[in-house]
DNA sequence: CGTTGTTTTTAGGTAGGCCTAAATTATTTT
DNA sequence: AAAATAATTTAGGCCTACCTAAAAACAACG
């Protein structure tokens, strides 16, 4: 019914804020759909005829029930097939997003009650995202970002704060993925790098390196109290 | 690249025969497609233009050899969708087409090499048809019709020669699955129908009942040494 | 050989999704 | 407050995919 460039737009509109009250711009849309604003306006507006979107013009545009529902109903199925591409075939987490992409617009209600129960109706995608279920939008809670956590004090990453595929495969370098454990050691107050001791989910091989403030600012961790290398 | 239309169309025309020099008419494509000779003659144009198709105006059309790779490679993810519905999902054999449907416009190389591992390389789909690779289409082999299957003689249903979600229907109320031991007891010369013995794959759950010559014209079957009921 | 009837194609229209370029409205700056 | 700048919408096209209705081509038969 919904074409696939309709609802790429409804959850852009959500992934932008678009769901709490503050309206949506245009052109923001259109940057991230990779589009020109015109066409986000055409789009916009047949997505208004079908009451989907709130569209004030000069204002932006926002979601209404029905339109949120069917954007989370699409981050619902994106980090489904997230997880699944991760954890059964393998695929890195800087490289699910775009498959999951493709696969997130079969609505089938049986096939995704069914798919998430095969799955074992997973919290979290590889990313650490929460999947909403029930067309309730939900929000990363608890954990701070690395850079807030002070030297000395154990923490394991839970989520990251830029799913983008440059900054993902960045941390595939450094040897980090989602459970693994880090102290920050040391803060360079220059230019707010740290030396942070990392190591795996199962605390196995520990290395220790510097990381830049932007990576720190990127990383969403809790702390932990027996970080399981103990010194 | 290519649309959906499109490539329903190529699926249709190799399933309809067009690649085996016997080019398919567009009113047959219109019925299968459930839609008009005048869009498929539209669709057909734009194949033709992109050498997918050889059209001859009132003459049918045919899959030229990289047509038949993209409907082959159609085929080959539509069944391994399949098989993915029916073992791990649960679905009914009646049930997976449908979904299927939608999962096979999704082409990534990478992801379908990786799913045809994730599920073991399967050789035949819920249905019994072969799953093609590499651009090479396959043809059922073996088996006969259970209506050939001489009275007395023990089968294993290995494919249906209809896979309509009303004739996969009556099979499961029938309490057939692929795999399933048979052994026709009686014909009747009057109708066609038979008396059949019929098991669960496992030899568990024997009973007996009459099948029409409707129904005995579409399972495949082979014959089997030692049927596991052993009389 | 022409007439009937079916099949196929053409013609003409609707709609979504894309574009560029130009006009309009809002915002910011001087 | 007016002018410059930025954001947004309108206008005008193009393409694909669908439709209905009508014309053209073919096949078969008397």
């Amino acid at each position: 019914m919904l074409s696939i460039a309709s609802q790429d737009c409804l959850k852009a509109i959500l992934q932008l804020g678009g769901a709490e009250g503050s309206p949506v711009a245009t052109t923001a849309l259109a940057r991230r759909l990779g589009t020109r604003p015109a066409t986000v306006h055409g789009v916009v507006t047949t997505l208004a005829a079908r009451d989907l979107v709130d569209h004030a013009p000069y204002k932006g545009v926002a979601l209404t029930g029905p339109g949120r529902e069917v954007a989370v109903g699409l981050v619902c199925r994106h980090r489904l097939w997230e997880v699944f591409l991760f954890r059964h075939l393998g695929f890195r987490w800087d490289e699910v997003h775009a498959i999951a992409e493709q696969l997130e617009h079969v609505e089938d209600p049986t096939f995704v009650e069914r798919f998430d129960r095969f799955l074992g109706h997973p919290e979290v995608d590889p990313h650490g995202d929460p999947i909403p279920r029930d067309g309730v939008a939900v929000h990363p809670d608890g954990g701070c970002s690395l850079a807030e956590l002070p030297d000395g004090k154990a923490g394991r990453i839970i989520g990251v704060l830029d799913s983008s595929e440059g900054f993902l495969r960045h941390l595939t370098q450094l040897g980090v993925e989602l459970g693994s454990q880090v102290v920050p050691r040391l803060t360079h107050d220059f230019d707010g790098s740290r030396s942070v001791q990392c190591s795996r989910p199962d605390g196995g091989a520990v290395s220790e390196a510097v990381w830049t403030a932007e990576t720190c600012n990127r990383l969403r961790v809790v702390v932990i109290s027996f970080p399981a290398y103990s010194a």
